[in-house]
DNA sequence: AAGTCGGGGGA
DNA sequence: TCCCCAGACTT
């Protein structure tokens, strides 16, 4: 009697196992976030395109201020491309953007809900593995594990497990075994969370705080003190600097800017003419040509305004722009979009990056 | 199965 | 600097 009484309390740690401890430790634990528990599942599709490979903290100003434009998935829909471009300027990732618009459209056209299963949710664009498991199991309660980063690493060190868990076969792995985890759990919405929770505040990449994690009792790195050596991962490889050239082509009180194609990185974003320099050849004679073939336009350099770097993900450019003047006529000849601008009207469009710090040149120096 | 895509933040 | 982040998609 005794005993039944003790096991149906279910606050004996030896009665719980690391999954109900898990839901037990974010129920108290966990950040407020503007996208939590507010029971729209659009909140999920916008948050989780969002946290595609980006930070929490860095997320929160862009949903509130996407929400405030887009404040459902009918007006997302029915927006331009542009508008949607702009509003993600500096999150990085603009593909996601473009998807995300695709998403909605997709969903609107074919009767407005946002399916709530995780095989239909795979097949829209934009949505993977992981943001299908979100939403069907932040969204709609289904019962599906969700496997990103975090997950990935807390299980690594949970299991001390030597995978590559940059594998597809190792995530495959990972997700079989926690979905059979989570078959019984009684909430899986913050089963999954805790488990990303956990990774970002307790299970962090280079820090352990394993005195707080409620899973530290079904732990074998913890217990045999390797928790820091997990998850293995191949070392990456250096990456490849590039010097570009741009052009700020000024004429009758305007700068000429081009629309990258939607098919290319950073498509559908503003630049000004450049590009790549050529063996053996100057950044002056770079911009020129350059110009040249995007444009059709003959310039020459007026001044140089200065260089900037910047860092992709597999690459790094230094930047170097350059004021320029027309020798000849002023029309353009170029198969992308194209605008003439004045320097005020710059933050009509979006930019990405580089061309930012550009921008920052431009003011120090007071041109703009 | 590997390569490619951005940008920010922390150590 | 380097690493990592609520990954998806193409080849």
């Amino acid at each position: 009697m005794t005993f039944m009484l003790m096991m149906s309390k279910n606050d004996n740690k030896a009665s719980m196992n690391w999954q109900e401890s898990l839901i037990k430790w974010f129920a108290g634990n966990h950040r407020e976030l503007p996208w939590r528990w507010t029971g729209d599942p659009y909140d999920v599709l916008v948050s989780e395109f969002m946290l595609q490979q980006t930070q929490v903290a860095t997320v929160i100003p862009y949903f509130h201020r996407w929400k405030h434009v887009f404040p459902d998935i009918d007006s997302l829909a029915r927006a331009d491309q542009s508008e949607v471009l702009k509003l993600w300027e500096g999150l990085g990732y603009y593909s996601r953007a473009r998807r995300l618009h695709e998403c909605a459209k997709s969903v609107v056209a074919s009767g407005g809900k946002l399916p709530g299963d995780y095989e239909s949710l795979l097949k829209l664009p934009g949505i993977g593995s992981y943001t299908a498991a979100a939403i069907a199991s932040l969204g709609f309660g289904q019962r599906v594990a969700v496997v990103d980063g975090n997950v990935l690493r807390v299980r690594a060190r949970m299991l001390a497990d030597s995978s590559d868990i940059t594998k597809s076969e190792v995530k495959k792995r990972y997700f079989k075994e926690l979905n059979e985890l989570i078959r019984d759990v009684s909430d899986v919405s913050s089963f999954n969370q805790g488990m990303m929770e956990l990774g970002a505040l307790i299970c962090r990449p280079r820090e352990a705080i394993c005195v707080e994690c409620p899973v530290r009792q079904w732990c074998l790195g913890h217990s045999t003190g390797t928790a820091l050596e997990y998850p293995r991962k191949p070392a990456k490889a250096s990456r490849p600097c590039y010097d570009v050239s741009v052009g700020l082509i000024f004429h009758d009180g305007k700068y000429l800017i081009l629309r990258r194609s939607p098919e290319q990185m950073l498509g559908g974003l503003w630049e000004f003419p450049g590009g790549k320099v050529e063996p053996g050849e100057s950044h002056e004679e770079c911009v020129v040509r350059e110009v040249l073939e995007e444009t059709g336009l003959d310039v020459e350099i007026v001044r140089k305004v200065g260089a900037v770097k910047h860092a992709y993900s597999h690459f790094g450019i230094e930047m170097h722009a350059y004021i320029c003047a027309l020798r000849g006529s002023s029309e353009v000849v170029c198969e992308r979009p194209w605008a003439w601008v004045e320097s005020n009207e710059f933050g009509k469009y979006a930019f990405p990056k580089a061309n930012h710090k550009v921008f920052e040149l431009l003011k120090q120096q007071g041109v703009i």
